[in-house]
DNA sequence: CACCATGTTCCTTG
DNA sequence: CCAAGGAACATGGT
């Protein structure tokens, strides 16, 4: 599943690539991933509209139509759940399995699959009202994640998946920003102190930069067919098939040594996910039952 | 058959 | 009402 920086390719990759182009159909397949938008009404929207923009938040693509004639746009949103993939396709190529919504753009067409139909496209963009700081931007700050996390007792690697803390980060990036910034994944949000929650912003923007300018994580395969090279593809260039571990510090690692200590990687499940971490590098911190029993050492 | 999966939302429980 | 935990969603890979 796509977290920001899978996004973040795609939607570079895309945006010139719609941008002028004219929707003449829309074929829905699937209406669970219209969230609600009845699919005569995304048809009615769609035909005839015209690509004007593309932008990402956090997970989220959004992107701007133009109707004909019309002065105004309108949004569409879309989300890749955990199987989603976005990709053009010739006209005369065979659609995939698990076509949710093909837009006709006339020689070719806009696909969106989508295995599991975890995935959105939809006109509904409310979603987007409860999402939090883009972890890239200027309203990331330590203060800022400071006072997210200060009202939850929840362990911070769960609290990271919340997209109103920060709007991005999922379970890959959520285990490879604590190791980086040395905080154990049970770690109470609301115990981390400031300087905590400076290496843990820092963090966060390096392992998602990182991401970013490394192409992805998973090779995206962007046009739908792994044997195709050519423009859509990202996944077979050189240099960018390397596995996950090579790219990854601890995430789907357990068992292998950690990169910095040696110590065994380990993975335990939080909120029905997993997480991987290094005990060594993120101990936990000591235990308040531990402190109460030597301050009342201290008083016997 | 068992378990796992890059996400979000709904339901239940306390 | 709120927070937290878990199941559900749907399909495929190992």
């Amino acid at each position: 599943m796509p977290e920001l920086p899978e996004v973040e390719v795609l939607v570079r990759h895309l945006a010139p690539l719609l941008k002028n182009k004219t929707i003449q159909h829309v074929h829905i397949n699937r209406e669970r991933v219209l969230a609600g938008t009845p699919p005569q009404k995304l048809r009615k929207a769609l035909r005839g509209a015209t690509f004007e923009s593309l932008a990402r938040r956090g997970k989220y693509l959004r992107f701007e139509l133009r109707a004909a004639n019309q002065a105004v746009t309108l949004p569409l949103l879309g989300h890749l759940g955990m199987t989603g993939r976005m990709y053009l396709l010739p006209s005369n190529s065979p659609l995939p399995k698990h076509a949710a919504v093909v837009l006709d753009l006339g020689s070719e067409n806009f696909v969106f699959e989508d295995t599991r139909y975890f995935g959105k496209f939809t006109l509904d963009t409310t979603a987007l009202d409860e999402l939090g700081p883009e972890p890239l931007g200027p309203e990331f700050t330590p203060e800022n994640l400071t006072s997210a996390l200060k009202r939850s007792s929840q362990p911070i690697k769960v609290k990271l998946l919340d997209q109103c803390v920060v709007a991005g980060v999922g379970n890959i990036y959520a285990s490879e920003a604590l190791f980086l910034a040395c905080i154990s994944p049970s770690r109470q949000s609301n115990t981390l102190r400031l300087p905590q929650v400076h290496r843990l912003c820092g963090a966060i923007k390096k392992v998602l930069v990182e991401a970013i300018n490394r192409g992805s994580t998973v090779p995206l395969n962007l046009s739908g067919n792994g044997t195709r090279d050519g423009l859509f593809y990202y996944g077979s260039a050189p240099g960018a098939s390397a596995s996950l571990e090579e790219r990854l510090r601890v995430y789907d690692r357990e068992g292998k040594p950690c990169f910095t200590c040696g110590t065994p990687i380990l993975r335990v499940i939080q909120a029905a996910r997993s997480t991987f971490y290094c005990p060594q590098c993120q101990r936990a911190a000591r235990a308040s039952s531990e402190v109460k029993h030597r301050s009342r050492k201290s008083l016997a």
